[in-house]
DNA sequence: TTTTATTTTGAACGATGTTCATTATGTTTG
DNA sequence: CAAACATAATGAACATCGTTCAAAATAAAA
């Protein structure tokens, strides 16, 4: 069966070769202006052999947002071996928002846009993997965190999401063009010390 | 000048009419399938109508975005007369709080869409008046917490908005559909949990 | 009544995501 | 090698979107 083997390596190569052009535009260019048509157009094929290798746009978007996660999963699986677990905590938020400062346009799919969701739902996957999975992460370092005397008195699940929601915050305003235009500060200034600010409040203990 | 007047009011009259649908209609079918075709249906005009009054879609959005703004403005003025200012900053959280999961599409308009922020850019308005009247808002009821012994160490601008963004990430998240997937739990339980663990880490003197 | 000004209209344009009959290419078989 | 078959690639065509603008309808003035 090697002939079936090449041409299910081609399939795949084709498929990862459109997701690469996907991934190039839209970092780029921005989501909203990458097309079906100019991802066509980078690799040289037609505007029909997209949906032969992918359903539709959104599934597109998907398998951008599942890459994603993949890369911010690795950042933060490097530093499962910093023993103290609020510098572990303080280092899991740094490396998310560096993430979501240097690749706004990913960040935005992954936490912002409605398509991968929409995906996962009409698609029958019970579960977001990638963001449990990360999610995760969190929850058991704030539980070394709590073990270790920090938050006292607070539940671990909604004060794991209120982490969570903090820095997503900061990160969604500066994306979505807020934060200048609210505070008059110079946006990446404020970021880097009202992180600080954050952590700061967090590792009182 | 009895003509030229009511020409005016009615121009005034089908501006807000306009507005008024545009209004009713992405609330409730949401801003995306809220169309410049399906508010001139609404109206009983026709699409050229509604060019006429508006030059295009993102001053609609910008002017109920707008709105918005007045309302969320309203509804927060009521808690100036909170005297003790920890107690304020909840009251105005829980405000803006409630105004985001009541005015789900509105919230979504006025703090994470893109349309809004571009027109000021268009048209030369330097400021985003409605955005920097609300933050003063949170940054003078910080200001008198700090005064008053709380937030000990921390910095007034990056705290109020290190403050600001912990609330928004929440509704952020649960407007953009990634509380259940990420956490497992209901949304609308651990919104009201983790406010409260978030309180709970303000107010610790 | 005729002329002028104003308001409304909807066909038309370009761009988007998407579909699918047709064409081109590659593989197998007699 | 040629004919039959299978697979892959194509791009015109469709529906929908925001937007424009010459033409038609209506109102005001002369």
């Amino acid at each position: 069966m090697g002939i079936a083997e090449r041409k299910a390596k081609e399939k795949e190569e084709l498929k990862a070769l459109i997701l690469s052009a996907a991934k190039k535009l839209f970092a780029e260019k921005g989501i909203e202006e990458t097309t079906i048509r100019s991802i066509a157009r980078e690799i040289e094929y037609s505007v029909g052999t997209v949906y032969v290798y992918y359903k539709d746009k959104t599934e597109i978007l998907h398998e951008l947002h599942q890459q994603g996660f993949a890369q911010l999963g690795g950042e933060m699986r490097s530093l499962f071996n910093v023993s103290d677990p609020m510098e572990r905590l303080k280092a899991i938020g740094r490396t998310y928002m560096n993430f979501a400062l240097e690749n706004t346009q990913m960040y935005d799919l992954m936490f912002n846009m409605k398509a991968p969701m929409e995906f996962i739902k009409a698609n029958e996957e019970k579960t977001w993997k990638e963001g449990h999975g990360t999610f995760d992460a969190l929850r058991n370092t704030v539980k070394d965190c709590i073990d270790h005397g920090y938050f006292k008195g607070h539940q671990l699940e909604p004060l794991s999401f209120a982490i969570w929601s903090s820095v997503h915050g900061m990160c969604s305003l500066y994306i979505r063009d807020r934060v200048k235009a609210a505070t008059g500060q110079e946006p990446d200034e404020l970021m880097g010390s009202a992180y600080e600010d954050l952590m700061l409040l967090f590792s009182r203990k």
